[in-house]
DNA sequence: CTTGACTTTGGTCTTGACTCCATGGTCTAG
DNA sequence: CTAGACCATGGAGTCAAGACCAAAGTCAAG
């Protein structure tokens, strides 16, 4: 069992974050002591952990909740959940297109500019981010 | 020429975001009217949608900022630029692995809660989730 | 030449996601 | 049994990214 300070430490946020999270609902802690400290387990980790990783891949804490209802839906397990589910991964998939892209634009303009120096209305920046994310842009229209 | 309405509803924006991102140095009109009118061309436009492509894709306006300046940057085109483009472009491909496990995450929960109703303590939701996602995860753990 | 849609600047307000602070209780090492 | 590190609650402050508003200028149509 881990106190506050070194669950937030392993997942290298602050107590402040946690116990935000804990008040809209993310995460709880396994137990409280008599003293009223938090108290978590391996479990709490892990979904601080995702709850960090998804943040990163751009899903605010309210999305995430959603994804972590997955879990907990006292409703049927997978039925209405599964929509959620789907849907959810076609953000993700339109997110990863674009994402791919931008990644895509980056490397062609990494690849030209490779040759060493150039005239500055040459360098082929724009054109490789701008045109190279268009087509693949259009999918991602209304994400 | 766009007015800065045209502009706006074309990227579906309202006039105060395009004011803001000029503010924050992202945007700015070709030039203006005697009245004081801002007024857009094509470029804009395209810079425009791209700024909301990029931030969909969980860039803030500040990294917009500089994966812009790849365009403009005053000083060697295709020199200190290209770092900044490396260095991006390694971040796009931690979100591109961390977004994929989370998809693929998804795609093992639709197909195995495909099968109908289940008791919840047997969704594995959970697992497919955390565990699946767990491997491609460490690679993301600094981004 | 007025009406209605549009624009300007400059300001305040909001929301999400924290972050910091004050005050006070808890626990562990010496 | 006390000093220093940790924890609790409650509330205020911050930052990004806008949204909204007021007062006033502009423009195209009838």
């Amino acid at each position: 069992m881990l106190t506050i300070g070194k669950l937030a430490r392993e997942a290298g946020v602050t107590p402040d974050t946690v116990r935000y999270y804990e008040k809209e609902g993310l995460l709880a802690p396994a137990r409280k002591t008599d003293a009223g400290y938090r108290l978590y387990d391996e479990d709490a980790a892990r979904r601080l952990r995702f709850i960090r990783q998804a943040q990163q891949c751009g899903f605010s804490l309210a999305e995430i909740g959603e994804l972590l209802m997955l879990k907990r839906s006292d409703a049927a397990c997978c039925k209405d959940v599964r929509g959620v589910a789907v849907s959810k991964k076609l953000q993700l998939e339109h997110k990863i297109r674009a994402l791919q892209a931008m990644s895509g634009a980056l490397s062609e303009l990494i690849a030209i500019c490779n040759d060493g120096a150039r005239p500055l209305d040459e360098c082929p920046i724009l054109a490789a981010l701008e045109n190279s994310m268009a087509g693949q842009m259009e999918g991602a229209r209304n994400g």
